[in-house]
RNA sequence: GGAAGCGUAUCGAAGUGGUCAUAACGAGCCGCACUCGAAAUGCGGUUGCCCGCAAGGGCACGAGAGUUCGAAUCUCUCCGCUUCCGCCA
């Protein structure tokens, strides 16, 4: 969400944002929320200048009733309650212009970094670099569902019965395989300075709007019945919702949180749940990082953190590469984000398997996480208090980057290479073994 | 899930319809004084949001709604906390 200050300080900067993202239709709702802004603040000025004309007079009611001057007290009471009505139709114009002013912001974009590259959709998104060699092998790489059943990993027959499409069950030494990498994970990201987190997998409304866009929401959501609680869909939503309403000492900051969480999603929209096997399903597990921090070292820890997931997987031995998501691809909250993507050696492309978001204020506004401002002495251009900027990103999501992983570490001779990072959470395996 | 109690600043806590919210009182924290220095003591400071160039004004006592000229205070709904009971990994 942005400032409304700054929207009416920069009307064409804000439009020619929303232009780059091709979101025509949100432009004239720049013009128009502006005037519903200024028609706002005047309702509010009325009223508010009404509320201190009664306050004065209920106060000399006060007096008077001390006094015991009554017939003057119940001519004030009168006269007040007059007011009455102009206010109560004053402040319902100051709500109703005040609700429409926010409704319009939750749907502004945020502005993007100048660094996004401008383009319609995914399909624009620009490569930045290429880690490790994209190895195609002599032999036929399988399907990675047939790989997982010939590993006796996997069970999507009964999962079907028991949830439904879009859900599995992993079994034996792929289970084992997708536990390992979330605990190296957790472990790699620790090592990095992260605190490990296990959030609440359920969270409020207030918290769901804060944390996504309204897009979102529709699109990946599950409600709780009959209860104020929705599924997330990543301890990201959880974990910056942890910061809700929050005033928090410039010395506490940056806030690092590595968590693993299910994550739930519907995958309504463009794709359904098309792909086959676990590619996209309706309930995975992450590991997550998010950064809270001065709205200056955004862009720095945008790029450590980047850098972390590239090592993780470069640890694993897989090639990777990163991709800029582009200006219409780029969610509406995020300044700027780059996706992640592991190299398929059966389908000889690359595809995502995380995804690195600056989200600016944008989060820290709709949840208002903030910082105390520091003295004029030291810090003359800001003398109150701000928002932080918060980040998000994949450390590793299995099942999907299993995929990648047996693809890529499949040998001819029908066995499944473990790197060596992983073999203490796996047994110290040094290989897995199809049909075995 | 049942019962009772509670939710006020950084913390403890007073206020139970009016001049009581920059919120008593106590503690903490910051500054100053005293001191060789420290402790003790004394003095001063110490919530956030909104509108406004400013002057100033408005709002917030867990959240929301209601009663009233006026609500921290009364009523209702919701959220949270504590204790006891019940149940349960």
């Amino acid at each position: 969400m942005l400032d409304i200050k700054f929207v009416r300080q920069n009307p064409d900067a804000v439009k020619e944002n929303i232009k780059r993202k091709f979101q025509d239709d949100k432009l004239e709702l720049v013009d128009n929320v502006i005037a519903l802004d200024e028609q706002y603040r005047a309702a509010l000025q009325q009223a508010e200048n009404l509320r201190a004309a009664r306050n004065k007079g209920s106060k000399e009611i006060g007096g008077l009733m001390a006094q015991k001057k009554l017939d003057e007290a119940n001519a004030k009471k009168a006269e007040i309650a007059a007011m009455g009505t102009e206010l109560d139709k004053l402040a319902a114009l100051e709500k109703e212009l005040g609700e429409k002013v926010r409704e319009i912001m939750l749907v502004l974009p945020q502005m993007m970094d100048d660094s996004v590259p401008t383009g319609k959709d995914d399909s624009e998104n620009v490569e930045l670099v290429r880690y490790g060699e994209a190895k195609v092998p002599d032999f036929d790489v399988p399907y990675h569902v047939e790989i997982m059943e010939a590993l006796h990993g996997i069970d999507l027959d009964s999962a079907r019965k028991t949830s439904g499409n879009g859900f599995y069950f992993l079994m034996g030494d792929v289970a084992r395989l997708h536990s390992a990498v979330l605990s190296y994970a957790r472990d790699f990201m620790i090592n990095k300075g992260f605190t490990y987190c296990i959030p609440p997998y359920m969270i409020r409304s207030s918290v769901v709007q804060g944390v996504m866009s309204f897009a979102d929401v529709q699109d990946m959501v599950y409600k709780i019945e009959g209860e104020d609680l929705y599924l997330i869909g990543t301890s990201e939503h959880s974990m910056i919702g942890r910061y809700i309403d929050s005033l928090s000492a410039k010395e506490s900051l940056p806030q690092l949180l590595t968590g693993y969480s299910p994550c739930f999603r519907k995958e309504v929209g463009a794709h359904g749940i098309e792909e086959r096997g676990v590619f996209r399903v309706h309930q995975f597990e992450k590991q997550e990082m998010i950064v809270v921090c001065e709205p200056e070292d955004s862009a720095a820890w945008f790029d450590k953190i980047l850098g972390y997931t590239v090592e993780f997987f470069q640890s694993l031995e897989m090639t990777v590469r990163t991709l800029a998501c582009c200006s219409g691809d780029l969610g509406d909250l995020k300044v700027k984000q780059v996706e992640v993507e592991a190299w398929s050696p059966r389908q000889q492309k690359y595809f995502e398997v995380g995804s690195c978001s600056n989200l600016g204020d944008a989060q820290a506004r709709r949840l208002g996480i903030r910082v105390r401002g520091h003295s004029e002495a030291t810090e003359p251009d800001r003398r109150s208090n701000y928002y932080a900027h918060t980040l998000n990103n994949t450390v590793v999501t299995p099942p999907r980057m299993l995929i990648a992983f047996l693809e890529n570490h499949l040998r001819e001779d029908g066995t499944v290479h473990v790197p060596e990072v992983l073999r203490p959470y796996m047994g110290n395996a040094e290989c897995l073994v199809l049909n075995a």
